[in-house]
RNA sequence: GCCCCGUUAGCUCAAUUGGUUAGAGCAUCUGACUCUUAAUCAGAGGGUUCUAGGUUCGAGUCCUAGACGGGGCACCA
């Protein structure tokens, strides 16, 4: 049995108690001189990249400067006696302060001697320029907005540590060189991607995150419990089955931008929960949503101020449509030189790569090999078009050869980006679908789980559509540089510390 | 799940082949300074070297196991 006494690791070092008993001796000298440390409401405050707008006009000489207010957190605090320098950065940008003794005067005096890194204050004062000829204000007035207790990370050096970045993200969205940006970043590529969509009469939707089955891809789910049904419920892997029950229903264009859950490994390119969107498209196809993924690539990119053409994990990659078309027989073909229409010309080419073939479906095997050689030539953006029917459960197969699914994945550097098909509205060929299990795939990692329900939505009628899906976190990470989704997620998934 | 690498002060990093009391910058405290720019100058305090064992006269360093993280493989998007 454990010792119910305490570790000797929940007591502080001697260095963390005296950094933050400093900081609480300047909070109770805050409280002596009938500062409230934890502050009100600041009205009025001007952005600070609109003060640096303003101040680029005036004349450097001058000593005659608009008064301007503007609030932020310190990040450099340099002292010179009477005088002080501080670094106030807001959302908007970094400034510099300057507050002299003689300026401020008596009443404000004492509270500059309580100022640390960190901590939040508005400042009212002139708009100039220093000696130095640096962008200044000289402040007039101090306003105490909030006390930092705790100690930053190296004014200079930042939080490097990159479990501590993740763990603590709000350190590393102040500190770390260029985070807030590419979360900004995100958050407009969302936007736009709404945009697109609202611009073509899509409705954004919500189907449940709490499913009976999970249905729409291939995963492994996480299990949870309703206490007061008293039923097993999964946390949803798709989107895909509710949004086409929406199009059964009359919502002819659909999407959902939203959290997926994946009970898989981690890496630096798969976290365990996901942002997917998905769009549908009655009457549509899936030449259709090639269409709508170049259109919402194009606006991405744009929103996320990424040039049209870059280099990203070692490929040379432009975003310029429209994009090419390859056929994915075509293509394993030619990076193979296997005849992709002949099963033995294929188990052979899969057994020169170590792929196990015996008694496995020839279309898995055929998409092991796509995978092991195909994949990693696709620097692309290229879509992939037209995929062995039976690896696609959920597709309409061409009108003119069953064996072939309208299906096409967009891969970009090597990964992929989109995935989208013409759907299947066959109910009974749905059915028969869900019921079959290929030859050496586990039924985790199938796609095939019966859904009745779903089915007998498709009985009611679910017009010909086009469906797409496009992992959000991927293409962010595109856009934005990132070699790890860990930097597009905010709050990536970690083991918990030890001790509890 | 498997393989490789990492973990030293609040933060960023040193420490020779296993050898004195584990060092430095930032941060903190004391003092000086009304134009600084990672301010500077003078001084002070701050460590269970991730954890538990082991080898050794002696371990931050070597060995074993574990924790956490990073990368790769597998799986997937």
């Amino acid at each position: 049995m454990p010792s119910a006494s305490s570790t000797p690791t929940d007591q502080p070092s001697a260095t963390a108690a005296a950094l933050l008993q400093a900081r609480r001796d300047k909070l109770a000298k805050l409280h002596e001189l009938g500062i409230d440390p934890w502050g009100q409401r600041f009205d009025n405050a001007q952005p600070v990249a609109v003060v640096r707008e303003r101040g680029e006009g005036l004349d450097q000489t001058a000593d005659d400067g608009p008064t301007v207010r503007v609030a932020g957190r310190i990040m450099l605090l340099r002292n010179a006696g009477r005088l002080v320098f501080l670094d106030l950065v807001d959302r908007t940008g970094r400034i510099q302060i300057m507050i002299g003794k003689k300026q401020v005067g008596p009443e404000n005096w004492p509270v500059v001697s309580c100022l640390d890194l960190s901590d939040i204050i508005g400042i009212e004062g002139r708009l100039g320029y220093s000696n130095s000829g640096e962008m200044t204000i000289f402040a007039s007035s101090i306003t105490f907005l909030t006390k930092s207790l705790e100690t930053p990370p190296d004014k200079y050096h930042g939080l490097v540590d990159t479990e501590l970045r993740q763990r603590m993200r709000y350190l590393d969205l102040i500190h770390g060189e260029g985070v807030r940006d590419r979360f900004v970043a995100r958050s407009r590529i969302i936007e736009s991607i709404r945009r697109v969509l609202a611009d073509r009469g899509y409705l954004e939707v919500e189907g449940p995150t709490l499913q009976e089955t999970a249905g729409g891809a291939a995963a492994r789910p996480f299990n949870t419990h309703h206490n007061a049904l008293d039923i097993p419920l999964v946390l949803r892997i798709a989107l895909e089955l509710h949004l086409k029950r929406l199009l059964v229903g009359g919502m002819e264009r659909v999407f959902e931008l939203g959290r997926v859950y994946r009970n898989e490994g981690i890496s630096p390119r798969h976290n365990p929960e996901f942002t997917m969107l998905e769009a549908y498209e009655a009457f549509g196809d899936y030449n259709t949503m090639m269409d709508l993924t170049e259109a919402v690539l194009l606006a991405a990119a744009e929103a996320a101020g990424a040039p049209e053409t870059f280099s990203w994990m070692g490929h040379e990659v432009s975003l310029k449509p429209p994009f090419p078309r390859r056929r994915y027989d075509d293509l394993l073909a030619e990076v193979t030189g296997c005849d992709p229409a002949d099963p033995t010309s294929v188990a052979a080419a899969a057994a020169r790569h170590e792929i196990e073939t015996t008694g496995r479906h020839p279309d898995v095997i055929k998409s092991e090999l796509f995978e092991a050689t195909v994949e990693k030539t696709l620097s692309g953006p290229v879509f992939v078009i037209d995929y062995p029917a039976s690896v696609c459960p959920l597709t309409k197969r061409k009108a003119n050869d069953p064996t072939i699914a309208e299906r096409f994945e967009l891969y970009v550097a090597g990964m992929e980006l989109a995935n989208a098909y013409t759907e299947l509205n066959d109910p009974d060929l749905q059915e028969e679908l869900f019921r079959t299990q290929l030859d050496g795939l586990p039924e985790d990692e199938s796609m095939a789980r019966m859904d009745t329900d779903f089915i007998k939505a498709l009985r009611h009628g679910m017009p010909p559509a086009g469906g797409l899906g496009i992992g959000i976190d991927r293409l962010v990470m595109f856009l934005t540089q990132a070699s790890s989704i860990r930097d597009v997620i905010l709050f990536p998934i970690h083991r918990p510390h030890g001790g509890g």
